[in-house]
DNA sequence: GGCGTAATGTACGAACTAGTACGTTCTTCA
DNA sequence: TGAAGAACGTACTAGTTCGTACATTACGCC
């Protein structure tokens, strides 16, 4: 945050604005996520910290800002995490059947993330729309997908009419209802879509179901 | 709601039970879908109705009530749609991607009802849990897909070992990202999933997509 | 060591929100 | 017709919730 070089923070120190500033961040994730946008409360989010509300009003001015903070964190962590993915190196089949895969994982591990997004989808994204560091975001994941479908098509492997954001709106799909709609389903349904007995078993589905669609055996006017 | 019978009410009559209670379900789902659990205010609801607030309090005893009565209004309204589908006489696979199909249509017919189990999701499924009417409710969806299942593995259509409760997740994941997330997808990738011009493509790519996972064309060891 | 400022704590207020007390009018049915 | 109860409206309250005024303390720098 601070641009001037200072020197290193002793440990134990009593005020330290990065460490305040980062365990509101995180526990107001905690909280949005739990709660909602407007069910979520500044003053229990207060009184989960070290510090006081008085420190959130400090640092983010308005409860929506400290949300659209959290959200401009967990997206930031996504983007950090779909630029460490190399796929490209791998035959097309494989590229997006791993590329499936890693996006399953991701979301596996951060529940949070699509919580917040489901929350932000409530409110027609209006909180997204505010910040400026997340527009377009997409453009990345969108450009990678194009060159897997690409090349698949070159080797025949990918018969589909489907554009990159088809596809990743497929595999968005399948990783995200399983984490953003486990609740609902385990009441209708008695299974609980996150237990660890079907993960392993989703995951492989999820790639499959990609490739498969890809590959062309679901089509009514099959290619020979 | 009544249950001896009275003579037919007349038209233009000032005073209505029926018809008031309606009303009320009416405005508090699209308020409730609109803003959220917290986020919908019964005050607001009132100004919309032709009656005041004393009326929800009346008829529904309290905000909680009043949306678990919405809930289970939406839900009633799926569950009636399932059982009107009659897909058995098809073939396998026919019959699948004709389910899959008539999903994708019903959930594109009623936003509201996905955007009311994903607030639901939010709170964790809490206030469905207390609903005595929504329990189980997904067992003859279930039914109806173990069937098809069945019938397509005997005829050595369909190969994968996903059983009914995965396939059915399967459709719904697809069917409902598209409306659930369209606000943050279409802020992040441009693109509004929900207009027209990419309906129909998406509605083949569901059936397509079902179909190609269970008739195996995605499997990393092919059967044969 | 002392000064300026960044960081923090306490206590409070204005506005909002779910829910209710109380009174009124319409409808039904004997 | 008239009584009883169902349906409805107004005005209010108690509690909550975001946000802030004001006071204070620690830290870095000269």
């Amino acid at each position: 945050m601070s641009t001037q070089p200072h020197p290193p923070a002793p440990a134990g120190r009593r005020r330290d604005a990065e460490r305040t500033r980062a365990e509101i961040l995180e526990v107001a994730q905690r909280e949005f996520a739990r709660h909602g946008y407007a069910g979520a409360r500044v003053d229990e989010m207060a009184a989960l910290m070290r510090t006081t509300k008085r420190m959130i009003y400090y640092y983010f001015g308005a409860k929506e800002k400290l949300y659209i903070a959290v959200l401009e964190k967990v997206y930031s962590e996504v983007r950090a995490a779909e630029s460490a993915i190399d796929v490209e190196h791998l035959a097309p089949v494989e590229a997006i059947r791993t590329l499936a895969e890693l996006t399953f994982d991701h979301h596996d591990a951060h529940p949070d993330f699509i919580k917040l997004v489901g929350i932000e989808n409530i409110h027609q994204a209006e909180h997204l729309r505010k910040s400026e560091v997340l527009t377009n975001l997409g453009a990345p994941a969108a450009g990678l997908i194009s060159r897997i479908l690409e090349a698949g098509r070159a080797s025949g492997d990918f018969v589909t009419d489907a554009d990159a954001v088809d596809v990743h709106m497929m595999i968005s799909a399948l990783c995200v209802f399983r984490i953003a709609n486990q609740y609902t389903f385990g009441a209708l349904f008695g299974r609980d879509l996150t237990a660890p007995e079907h993960r392993a078993r989703h995951r492989e589905m999820t790639g499959e179901a990609v490739v498969a669609y890809l590959t062309g055996n679901g089509r009514r006017t099959p290619r020979d």
